[in-house]
RNA sequence: GGUCCGGUAGCUCAACUGGAUAGAGCAUCAGCCUUCUAAGCUGACGGUUCGGGGUUCGAGUCCCUGCCGGAUCACCA
């Protein structure tokens, strides 16, 4: 069931309107309509496709769409004409009918948000390691995952967001160990780097030591497997986990220093990114609960010891492998750390009906996995935790490959797309009064913009391409394109404020006729919430991202077409007023979901 | 090899989950600033929806089959 809504939904009425003409008509109960937007070359603007119901008239479909489209006018009181294509029944809501719905979304102080359904929800994003820096993939990951949260706040969920950080394990001591052999004591501090960069800047410069080494001693004539595991290097840094997981202080140390460096760095990138967590989750806290679980489920005999020691899930009557669980040794892998995860989140938030897991696609194997042993632990809630999978980002020149140095690093990222939005600001010159620090915060505002919407206006299950020169643009498809018809409707509502112009809801309805441009919007600015419910639906916020970019466009058809002060008619002037008004709120609504603002000029 | 995902205009993407003559943006070309912001608007050009079968009133969408691309099938995370 739809929540109660406070404004009048045209949508029902319609519907309810023709399954009475169809029951009356063709003495059937029907509840299966078909309803979809009219196409723009026909007249009207929602069209019902007969053909299904032909099986209860028996007629032609012509005959059924005029039969129901005549019933519709003479009883409905919404529909004013009709016009039939083959089985497609296009109907004509009346104006009056039009202005009613415009008037209660323009009454409604809270459309577009919708109260608490009592619902909770966590979704998790970002879970990035501590060894690198954040890139362009974590850019499509964190927003997506902040996107999703926002619209199922939006439709009266309680969302808790939160982050697993990968903090232990092998790689962050792969960056402790080059730290120690080649940092002479470097620190953010002492160099200026930001944090994550400089331990990033570690990892790199461990993986180009490994590999001389390994060069070195494959050439003395050992196997290439047995160098990896040989090189001085990388013996180092095994030797630093064993140390981390035996608690040796010093190394403990460390690890608490460079992850320090790494959390203050990503504080800085999220803090621009615009997104934001409630909780964050350490691995290092979550996979002793893991081993626990697993030890427990192991007791329950829901998994298997193998003869060396390791603990198993036998999956193959679910259709899948087999899948360790513990190392003969007792240590964890990352599914255990998983398992212990997703538990605790259950026992913080125990309200919650289940996770959103904003992952990339090529781990869809690993949680499908997860899922089904969670569920064979007993926890219920396994069937609602959901993998927002997503495809990764393609560069024209390929793959990103951290180690052949084609990364986009986040930061860079964001300040190319601020400077090039401060360069085409000061090009075009519109903010005469703007001072440096305002053009600066607009630019912000734009590039960030634009880089959110490039990133998000694509469904998240495609793989996507990023285009540098493509995503810099800001005109047309784009962030800034709907920033814009923001910024201009504020304008005018800027104008109608000095000039003494304030719509009345009353007057609102006493319109007559609105213009084609007016209706088409007010449909669209109508089908918020379904397409609201749509993209929660689909974890998708590419859903929203087209809306806001098709109202946009229908706003700027119809800014094109009438020019709003000429009118002399005091109760249209108000109207558009009112209409402009209300645009501009939807646009900045539904733009806040994608974590994007919208500027008052620009 | 098994499993999963994808293939739509020159390029990047849509298509309300089976509906009408498949739509936008970019690029190219032609128009629109003395009027509310031209980061805008209007038009033109552009398609065998990877190929081949099938299902039905109707298929980009569902089924089968082939081709191409990707992911995954680790005691890595």
């Amino acid at each position: 069931m739809q929540p109660q809504q406070s404004f009048m939904n045209l949508d029902l009425q319609l519907r309810s309107s023709i399954r009475s003409a169809v029951s009356a008509l063709f003495q059937v109960q029907y509840d299966q309509l078909q309803l979809q937007p009219t196409n723009a070359e026909f007249e009207g603007s929602h069209t019902l496709v007969c053909f299904p119901i032909t099986k209860i008239s028996k007629k032609s479909p012509e005959q059924t769409a005029t039969a129901i489209g005549e019933y519709l006018v003479a009883h409905s009181g919404i529909v004013s004409r009709f016009n039939v294509v083959k089985g497609f029944l296009n109907l004509v809501i009346a104006d009056k009918v039009w202005a009613e719905v415009f008037q209660s979304i323009y009454a409604d102080k809270n459309f577009g948000a919708l109260p608490s359904n009592g619902r909770e929800l966590m979704v998790e994003y970002s879970s990035p390691n501590t060894n690198k820096p954040l890139h362009l993939g974590h850019l499509r990951n964190n927003f997506l995952g902040y996107s999703v949260a926002e619209i199922y706040a939006a439709l009266g969920y309680t969302v808790h967001k939160v982050q697993i950080i990968n903090d232990r394990g092998i790689h962050i001591c792969k960056s402790m160990a080059a730290w120690q052999l080649f940092g002479n004591n470097e620190t953010p501090a002492s160099n200026g780097l930001k944090g994550d960069k400089l331990v990033g800047k570690y990892y790199v410069e461990f993986d180009k030591n490994y590999k001389a080494q390994i060069k070195d001693l494959v050439g003395k004539g050992m196997s290439e497997g047995e160098a990896e595991k040989q090189a001085p290097i990388m013996k180092m840094a095994v030797d630093m986990l064993q140390k981390w997981e035996a608690k040796d202080e010093a190394t403990l140390q460390l690890w608490k220093t460079m992850n320090g460096w790494v959390y203050e760095g990503f504080n800085e990138t999220y803090k621009r990114m615009g997104v934001d967590f409630e909780k964050l989750y350490y691995e290092s806290n979550t996979y002793l609960l893991g081993k626990e679980e697993v030890l427990r489920g192991l007791e329950q005999g829901v998994f298997f010891k193998k003869e060396d020691g390791s603990v198993w899930v036998d999956l193959t009557s679910d259709g899948l492998d087999q899948k360790v669980l513990l190392r003969a040794d007792g240590t964890s892998v990352y599914m255990t750390q998983d398992i212990g995860t997703a538990i605790l989140r259950f026992r913080d938030f125990p309200k919650i009906e289940g996770q959103v897991y904003t992952v990339g696609n090529e781990q869809e194997y690993h949680f499908k996995v997860l899922f089904l042993i969670l569920k064979k632990l007993g926890y219920s809630w396994a069937e609602k935790c959901y993998h927002l999978s997503y495809g990764m980002v393609d560069l024209p020149t390929g793959k990103m490959k951290s180690r052949e140095g084609t990364v986009v690093d986040a930061d860079d990222l964001m300040q190319e797309m601020a400077d090039e939005a401060e360069k085409q600001t000061r090009e075009l010159g519109k903010i005469e009064e703007a001072t440096d620090a305002q053009i600066k915060e607009l630019s912000e505002i734009i590039g960030l913009g634009a880089l959110k919407f490039f990133l998000l206006k694509v469904d998240p299950k495609k793989r996507m391409m990023f285009d540098p020169n493509e995503s810099i643009q800001l005109q047309g498809h784009t962030g800034p394109f709907i920033q814009y018809t923001h910024a201009r409707i504020r304008a005018i509502i800027r104008k109608a404020e000095i000039m003494g112009v304030q719509p009345s809801e009353k007057e609102l309805t006493q319109i007559a006729v609105l213009e084609a441009a007016e209706r088409e919007v007010i449909f669209m600015v109508n089908n918020y919430i379904n397409k609201l419910n749509e993209a929660a639906r689909d974890y998708s916020p590419a859903v929203v991202a087209n809306f806001a970019f098709d109202l946009a466009k229908g706003y700027n058809h119809f800014y094109q077409t009438i020019p709003i002060f000429n009118e002399d008619d005091q109760i249209k002037l108000k109207f558009r007023i009112a209409f402009s008004q209300v645009v501009a709120d939807v646009l900045k609504k539904s733009m806040k979901l994608l974590g994007i603002a919208v500027p008052e000029k620009m």
